[in-house]
DNA sequence: CAATAGTGATTGAAACCTCAACAGAGCGTA
DNA sequence: TACGCTCTGTTGAGGTTTCAATCACTATTG
């Protein structure tokens, strides 16, 4: 990347605010998951994980399709999962159909700990984000999100 | 807290997409936004700090004040600060009106780092977020999102 | 004016994430 | 078959964050 000098297209005072706001509110949506999901030893990206395996067949995924889902790096998933496997909430095995592939399955345990912790989860998504924020805006907000998720990746040709 | 068994006020179809993608959007967001401020040195906390430092008098806060303003714990503001103390990007010195208190303090150096990382960092936005947004669902995602921020924290009395 | 409680900031250890390097398996092709 | 290339997943080192404990100073109380 060259660093030549770029005119900086500033954010005006109303999309300051508003970013400033994003800032604040996701922030506070993340802590309060966080501080709820601790209850159960669990934090966010460990939710993730399970409520990944328990939609799949077999409770079972791919660490590489796992990444992608969770958005996490391989490298950090497979550190998350080696201490989840530690605590008894998932197992690793072969991937029968490629070798180099690992799968990872829920235990009956981790499946438990799950549905014992989705509620509280459930409640905390509420509390924190859906019941405090205008249903139309809450529908923008999926909207825009939703935008950012599936806008095309950034050339790095830059 | 009891754990006592409640009854599960779970997500609509329409309201889990929403949830998703704001995981996915917010994940995409802080990843870009980060990585364009490596090319500085910065990560997003750190330059949250330069920019509430510049907007201070004296480009000067106090610890315990910057930490309220770039919602990081005091520890972990701390240890921040100490390593971009090592770095030359600010100071700290003992605060004159109150014993317990510390400044901390932009150096010159540090404000260059800022005014030359703004610009990008501002494009980040913008093409992350802003520019991919219909503009009536960004103002509605900043009502939203204050209103999160705003929220009253939950009562620990549950 | 002590004694106590409260506030501001730091510390160090443990937990966690990132990054680059690596090993093993599959794929393509000659 | 053999070679190189890609893909999957792991590893370990180093850096960062969290958590609980601590120290120093201020405010409050009797």
């Amino acid at each position: 990347m060259q660093r030549t000098a770029i005119t900086p297209r500033w954010l005006d005072a109303e999309q300051q605010v508003i970013w400033r706001a994003f800032l604040s509110g996701t922030n506070r949506v993340f802590l309060e998951l966080d501080a709820e999901l601790r209850r159960f030893g669990l934090d966010l990206g460990e939710y993730e994980i399970l409520v990944n395996l328990s939609e799949s067949p077999d409770h079972e995924l791919r660490m590489s399709d796992l990444a992608d889902r969770v958005r996490q790096s391989r490298s950090r998933l497979t550190h998350t999962v080696g201490r989840m496997e530690a605590k008894g909430i998932l197992v690793r095995n072969a991937c029968p159909s490629d070798g180099r592939g690992v799968n990872a399955r829920l235990t009956d345990e981790g499946y438990a700990l799950l549905v014992e912790a989705a509620p509280y989860h459930v409640e905390s998504v509420r509390r924190v984000l859906v019941d405090v924020v205008d249903p139309d805006d809450f529908v923008a907000l999926g909207r825009a999100m939703a935008a950012v998720a599936d806008a095309d990746a950034p050339t790095e040709a830059d």
